[in-house]
Formats: structure tokens, sequence, C-alpha cells
DNA sequence: AACACAGTTGACCAAGCAGTCAAGTTTGAT
DNA sequence: ATCAAACTTGACTGCTTGGTCAACTGTGTT
């Protein structure tokens, strides 16, 4: 083994040990700051949630402010990924279906991170802000032309395309963040 | 003046000190507790914003979860006074054009209710599961009803009634929830 | 003037919590 | 066997915060 191959090996080793940590801790805190809010959650339910103890956590991540920042970013990279199933397409129906289905479809599995998500927005987004004015607004901007153009080639009938993109968001969002509600009310049936 | 009379006047002014001051409280409660979730939330928070000591609060509601379920109460009530608006009646599209009108007032006019209400559910209801589970049930079942009426009638195309209710809900609430984000991808307009 | 009683308020306390630290353990290299 | 470096962890600390309390004020009654 040569010396580099040694150096890499270990390196590999423990950066798979930190990885996989990161990974657990990020998972708990999803989970946990999905159910109680960011002020609402301790380090130590995040911990105990991970099945470390408490120092453990705090050596992966500096602060809560950080693992919650760090949570919020890779909710934000899933729903990107979301968003780019509504490819450029000619198909304004099967653009549409493919998008609405994808995101329906992270509402499900991803239920924690939507909360997380919608609790952040609510709150007046004080960690994702730039995403919002950065990102999230560049890609709104792209899709509400692409609508356009499908109205004025008559392919679907005139709409506002930027509160079609709103209705979309707020229905497969609801099914998340309201989950607990809809399920009481569908209990009876 | 009568004994009685009186007794009624000393009530009254007192009544009437107390009545303003929970309202006063109530209403800085639904602010603080909008912006920052039930554990972001201090009582100096709520006391700063209603411009009074903190003891002062104290003294009107016992605890901190004594005053964000009636918090929560109120809102209900709000709500449960827009659903009257879905009134019985044999145009389908009055009936949902007012009832929709209705959520939408609420959720300009009280913003902050409805993020209070969307949070309180998001968490799982900790507090308002019974009225999720009685008057909430027992609401969307009758208007449920009437929307199958209309469809046996063939005054409106069919559609799961159910589902038809869960996306006005969520497309109204949305605009409250969802301000700052609205807010923000407007802003470029 | 004396009293009763609702309302007001600054000072205080105990519990809970984020974050620290120093003494460990593990692992792979030499 | 020894070392280095990353990882682990129980115990601790200082600060925040919900809630209490006792002294005080204002008002209408006798």
């Amino acid at each position: 083994m040569s010396e580099m191959q040694k150096l890499l090996n270990l390196k590999a080793a423990k950066a798979e040990i930190r990885a996989e940590n990161e990974r657990v801790i990020l998972e708990a805190a999803e989970t946990i700051f999905a159910q109680h809010g960011f002020r609402g959650s301790t380090m130590q339910m995040i911990a105990d949630q991970a099945e470390l103890p408490k120092a453990n956590v705090h050596y992966y991540f500096e602060s809560k402010k950080e693992l919650y920042r760090r949570v919020v970013e890779q909710i934000f990279g899933i729903w990107l990924q979301a968003a780019d199933s509504f490819e450029q397409s000619d198909n304004p129906a099967e653009a549409l279906r493919k998008y609405i289905e994808q995101k329906m479809e992270v509402s499900r599995l991803r239920k924690n991170g939507s909360k997380v998500w919608a609790n952040e927005v609510m709150h007046g987004a004080p960690i994702i802000q730039d995403f919002l004015e950065t990102q999230l607004t560049e890609w709104t901007d792209g899709r509400i032309e692409m609508i356009q153009k499908w109205i004025d080639d008559k392919k679907i009938r005139p709409i506002n395309p930027r509160w079609l993109l709103y209705m979309i968001w707020a229905t497969t969002q609801h099914y998340a963040d309201f989950a607990h509600q809809i399920e009481t009310l569908n209990a009876g049936q």
C-alpha cells in the first residue's frame, strides 16, 4: 500500500462514519422539527430520535440553528428535484400531470420535510429567504413563461399562469401539512 | 339607586375592564403565536405586544397553554362563521362562490388566525383534536351530502365531494399561510 | 374616614435547555 | 507497543422563561 493509498483508506473510513452519522442525525432532526417546530424541538429530543448522546450531535453540527438550516436546505433540494419533472414539453396535459404527480409523491414520502418547509415559510422564511428570492423566483418565472406560451398557442384555456402554479402548490402541499386534519375527517369513512 | 342597581353598575364597569383587557391580550397573542409558534412565543413578547406587564397577562390568563387554547378556539369560531355562508341552496355556483369568497376574506383579514390554526393542525392538533372529531366532521359530512345531491341532480359534473372541499380549503388557506412566499415571488412583477 | 375588591406590577424562583469540556475509546499506521 | 487523529460521552454551566407573590393602586360604598 502506498502512503497515498493508506491515507485515502483512512480518510474514506472516517468519512463514511461521518456521512452516516450526519445522515442519521439529519433524518431525526427532520422528524422532530416537523413535529414540534424549531423552538419546540430540543437537541435532546433529536439525539434520542437518532439514538445518540446529545454531545455527539453537537460534535457533528455546531448548533441547533446550523442543523435546522441543513434540514431546510435538504428539503429545498428535493423540492427542486421534483420541479425538474415539469420539463420542457409541447404537451401541457402530460407536463402538468407529471409535475403534479411528482409533487404529490414528495408530499407523501417526505411529509416531514414538507411540514418543516411550511413552518419555515409561515414564520417569514428567516433562514431560506435567499432561496425564495433567487432560485425559486427564477424557476417560477420560467414556468410562467412556458404556460403563457401554451395559452398563446391555444393549447390550454386562458388562465393566469402564476395562479395556476400557486393552486398546484397549495393543493399538493395541503396533503402533507394538513395530513392530521384530513386523516381525522377521513376516519369516519 | 337600588342595591341591585349599584351592584350591577359596579359589576358592569369591572366586567368591561376585564373584557377589554382580555380582548387586547388575545389579539396580541394571536399575532405573536402566528409569528413564532407556540414554543417560539414568550409571555414577555405577548405582554409587550399588548403593552401590559407580563404579570398582568397572567392575571387574566392562568397559563400560556390556556391563552393559546383561547386563541385557537376563537379562530375556530370564525372558521365556523365563514362556513355558514355555505348555506343550503339549489344553486351550486352561487353557494360555492359565496363560500370561497368568505374563506378568502377570512384568509385576508385573519391571516394570523389562519397561521395559528395551520400550525396547530400541522403539529397534530394537540389542543383542538375534539373540534376536528365533532364539529368539523359533522359540518363536513353535511356539505358532502349536499354536493352529492347536486351531482345526483345533474347540476354539477361528477366529482368526489370530499376532495372538492379539501381543494377549496387548501387553496384559500394557502394565501394566508404562505403569504410570505407569495409576496416574495410576486415582488418581481 | 374606613372598607372591600378588582386590577396592577416589579422582583423573584425553579425548571428546562443549548452549548461546553475534559476524559475517555476506537482504529489504523508504524 | 506506541502514536495520532477522529469519534464518543457523562457531567457541568449560564441563560431563558413560565409562573408566583406580596405590596400597591383606584374606585365605589357605607
